[in-house]
DNA sequence: GGCTACTGTGTGACTTAGTCACATACTGTG
DNA sequence: CACAGTATGTGACTAAGTCACACAGTAGCC
């Protein structure tokens, strides 16, 4: 139940579908939901669990990923404000359980519906299952493109890709062990540590124990694309 | 407009949420839809379209894969009676671009169905909206499965799992190119070669150009596991 | 039959990736 | 400053992908 009006005024704003919905809808949502806090680096889903909630998260990001065999992990995405975890709405509208491991990584404010909440109004709400519609294509597409990644791509280019979009334009500074990297990418941490030293004896970045600092975006970015 | 009462059982039988869903709305279904005839081997969708129809397969199969920038293909899924590419369903109700390739192997009976018709059903029928969730929630976790298959698993046993799964137990014999084998599993033609002509000088397997007897299938699939 | 074009398969040499077993370096805590 | 814990560096080796080219089976055609 979330009765505060300027928490009412922000999840309006941050989730579209309660500006489509009919009051009687939001009103509903509201009475049914709360938010719940999580510290960074806490465990949300396992591997093979079966879902007894949705989560949609108004602030923090999560990591939803996969581990191997050989104990290496790769990202699949990740999950910010405004989104949910959508592999869990998918587990509860296809009753599967859920085949990765998803992570706080930052500490989480999210929003908690049941199971039972969510099905209901994917009848009865056509904001809602829109909403849900989009979420789980979007994941569909951000999973296909990972596959696409790890398929056919070199990984010297992926990480140089990857630092770009990790870092801003300004600063262009970023925190990440290289096996936080590795594990984002799909790949070891040795194969991580060689590439990025390769980019530095080139001069594209500079490594300092725990931060990457990139020195020449342009020439980084050619070699992403080739 | 679908009106032959054998097809109509058919269908009936065949797609199950034309069993839970209300009788006006079977009709409005039968009479908006029409059943279409497709060859083999012929293009599907193609990566970037925007999808105007959804097609329900009725009979025969697609493939949807992805290209890489070097040619190489990768199979994301494939598309079997009952079933549907959800992908175009995912891509109508996201509005986004295909982001794969589809094309039919054997000849394809399938279903039309325009994208309005999609969308409305899809806010008007529960057993409509149940099975468009089902089936994207579906292909959620196939394409996660390649994702752990390619990010992973060595080749060799990926491919010994292949085998066994593309042949009867009784048969054991599969028709297929190496080039083919390597497009499913996202490998090169070569890689396939080599470990196939290994797995015929292990005695697990004998090769005949264009097809594959499995002669052990339980010490292949010792290999498959590790 | 024999010629030809096409498709399918084999192979070596080389590059890129991943694994394993370590060595080494940095950082915070007491 | 010593220590434990974390982060990174490196060589040797195996697995996988690339490239160039050889060669074998198949079908069509005269």
């Amino acid at each position: 139940m979330i009765t505060d009006p300027t928490v009412i005024d922000e999840l309006i704003n941050q989730f579209h579908f309660l500006q489509c919905a009919d009051a009687g809808f939001v009103r509903q949502f509201l009475g049914n939901t709360k938010i719940m806090h999580l510290p960074a680096d806490q465990p949300i889903c396992q591997q093979g669990m079966h879902c007894s909630h949705l989560a949609l998260v108004i602030e923090g990001t999560a990591r939803v990923y996969m581990i191997g065999e050989n104990g290496r992990e790769i990202t699949l995405y990740r999950i910010g404000p405004g989104e949910s975890c959508i592999l869990t709405a998918s587990c509860i509208m296809s009753q599967k359980p859920f085949p990765a491991f998803a992570v706080s990584e930052q500490p989480i404010q999210a929003l908690i519906i049941s199971t039972s909440d969510v099905v209901r109004w994917s009848n009865q709400e056509q904001a809602w299952r829109d909403y849900l519609f989009q979420l789980i294509s979007e994941r569909l597409s951000n999973v296909i493109s990972v596959v696409e990644e790890v398929a056919f791509r070199r990984v010297d280019r992926r990480l140089a890709k990857y630092l770009l979009q990790h870092t801003d334009n300004d600063s262009s500074r970023m925190q990440a062990t290289h096996q936080s990297i590795a594990s984002d990418l799909g790949t070891s941490r040795e194969v991580v540590s060689r590439i990025l030293k390769d980019f530095e004896q080139q001069g594209l970045i500079s490594i300092t124990r725990g931060a990457i600092t990139l020195e020449d975006r342009h020439r980084l970015n050619s070699k992403s694309t080739d």
